[in-house]
DNA sequence: ACCTGAACACCGTTCAAGT
DNA sequence: ACCTGAACACCGTTCAAGT
């Protein structure tokens, strides 16, 4: 990758890449859209690709960082948000049943960045991020009153994004048709795992009172 | 494939090709090791190894299989098992730090199959079948009075399979110095969905006696 | 300074030719 | 019947040559 005098021409270059590579992965896959066919998209030679990205990874790479900030967006608008299960859940299901747009992008990204450890590495800086975020946001919730407060948000906030991983990976294997029952057993998890405890079945005031057996 | 005549030779041609698919896979990745290297470990050559695996796909579907079947060999172990929390934490712990071995292909089977629609397909069977027996396993559970009744078993089938998928991708990510906060935090899970709500700390009797707040 | 596109090394797969 | 290995079409990437 040569150095470029023009960081603006660049930049718009690097935007157009990334837009052709985009439609190309999101028609064919990340494995089966060729370079060649990329450049053809983004109206350039090879060449003059090679310019403005290091290798096919890095263009998914990009790719998955702007994917994972407007995921980041989402979880910031969660600690503003009100209800966290509500949030947590819709962000679920927008996950496994957005299938046809970006989602076979992302699990494309995740599926590489099983296998390139350079990507894995700075894949994995984000993912810590996500989740320190996510982990703000369950302990103001804790202080609202709103997340079961016996729970490490640390922890919570682990479970929750692996919970999100593997609803991604699944939804890529099962396909969209079990959406929904994936969506609702998340709401299930979370329910367990962030949901005050007295508000675990609808409008039981106290556990002492009804509990029901023996 | 040519159609083969002696299901003896075509059985044991099959094992080595397994064999040698999977020291290269161990050794270099599944997309980084070459047909002629697995060729090579295998002692045969390109055209012989095509007559008894249609591609190389197919060969990880083969190596997937058989992970999976010896996956569901620990789950049958489960039902019989008495702590179905302890079975499912050693499990996963397993599966998160047991990398140096077989993971890796784990990692890349998983890998495949999101993109791979045929593959997927194949696959999504085994993990309904493998959910089905952690299902009948929970059902068991709860009958015993060892699983919180709460739960119904198929979401919760569905939950802990999903979080493993969640252990498997993310272990791949981050690598092995992580594995043991994944692996807490993979039992803080199954606490909070499988264990009865009595039983939740260590050692409490009746929640109706010692239950300490209010 | 930026781009082109033929060329390179390599990939998974096939198939005519051998035994 | 089973195998060999050169050949095929294609891949991601490079680089001499152009403007």
């Amino acid at each position: 990758m040569a150095r470029l005098a023009d960081p603006a021409l660049a930049q718009r270059r690097r935007r157009e890449i990334v837009e052709a590579a985009m439609t190309c992965f999101r028609k064919r896959g990340f494995h089966q859209a060729s370079m060649h066919e990329i450049c053809a998209a983004a109206g350039i030679s090879a060449g003059a690709l090679y310019r403005y990205f290091p290798s096919k990874a890095d263009i998914i790479l990009t790719i998955a960082e702007e994917d994972q900030r407007a995921t980041e967006a989402l979880i910031e608008s969660i600690a503003a948000g009100a209800d966290i299960t509500e949030s947590l859940v819709n962000i679920a299901r927008d996950v496994v049943c957005r299938c046809g747009e970006n989602q076979p992008l992302t699990a494309d990204v995740l599926a590489e960045a099983m296998r390139d450890p350079a990507l894995a590495k700075r894949f994995a800086g984000r993912i810590l991020e996500m989740q320190e975020r996510l982990a703000r946001a369950i302990a103001a919730g804790q202080r609202r009153g709103s997340v079961e407060r016996s729970v490490d948000p640390d922890t919570a906030a682990r479970l929750v994004t692996l919970m999100i991983d593997g609803l991604v990976l699944r939804a890529a294997i099962v396909g969209a048709e079990g959406g929904e029952q994936l969506a609702a057993a998340f709401r299930t998890f979370v329910e367990r795992v962030l949901k005050p405890a007295q508000a675990t079945s609808p409008r039981r005031t106290a556990r002492l009172v009804v509990s029901p057996e023996s």
